[in-house]
DNA sequence: GATAGGAATTGGACTCTGTCTAATTTCAAA
DNA sequence: TTTGAAATTAGACAGAGTCCAATTCCTATC
């Protein structure tokens, strides 16, 4: 599957198998993303990618998590009412999120078992479900 | 359980039931969800509230949307990245959610068997779990 | 009825996330 | 070197939601 490292040239070549020309930012924010396997907002993106230099402009960190959206690079994860989260983990995986402190944790999908789902109605098909669940602290 | 048909009156007494000093804004704001028994958004409350006259401010639909949260009379449903929907509806269930269009359908979650969860971190408590199935059109 | 005081409501300014646009820069191919 | 499409950019803009100080509303007490 993937590799255990992520380089800036790895995920150039990621970025080309999902057909997204890769340019200078458009690593950048990749690596930021997988690199930490975490779930970041727009904003904590743009943080990190300019934690140095000021190089990638708000514009084009949200066309580029957009664009990596659309071409199944990342996940959103809405569960936080203000703002979206991007999430490298594109396996069928569930969360846990944590409304105090907005942290949130996966759950491998592959031990839960659900059923007793009703047929969908007619004319739409599954794009995928999100399992959350949502925990305070004691 | 719940009234049948919801009227101003008996919603004024649900309403103290919950701890909620009855007013006039805060009644037609739960007659807006109760009778109609579905999902809406800030927005939408605010639309049908001011219908014949204006007669409840912005703030008011937000500060009681809030209120009524607190105190358990609707639950906030968190599907659309752009806003939040509040639904009367505060048994147990799941939704369906069309992307397309934004419609958003109750499950019914007594039919639905979900296992294998793994043990929550420590030090936190579940508050409810949500489950989405996103759809689109065929 | 009059008054007082806390609760509720209000307009409007403000913040924040995200989008849009027109201009500029980059880059690869010829 | 030229050229043209793709990518990036600054900054204006839009919409949801919050905040705050001022006003209005209720209710209890006299």
């Amino acid at each position: 599957m993937d590799p255990v490292q992520y380089t800036r040239d790895n995920l150039a070549d990621k970025l080309r198998q999902h057909g997204v020309n890769p340019t200078h930012q458009r690593i950048e924010i990749a690596y930021a993303l997988f690199s930490r396997q975490s779930h970041l907002s727009a904003d904590q993106v743009m943080a990190i990618v300019n934690e140095k230099h000021s190089e990638t402009s708000k514009a084009t960190v949200y066309n580029t998590l957009n664009l990596f959206r659309q071409k199944k690079l990342v996940r959103e994860v809405i569960v936080d009412p203000t703002k979206v989260f991007y999430d490298p983990n594109t396996e069928p995986h569930y969360h846990i999120y944590n409304v105090e402190s907005g942290e949130l944790t996966d759950i491998d999908a592959s031990a839960v078992q659900i059923s007793g789902l009703p047929e969908l109605p007619g004319g739409v098909v599954a794009e995928g479900m999100d399992v959350v669940i949502r925990v305070r602290p004691e």
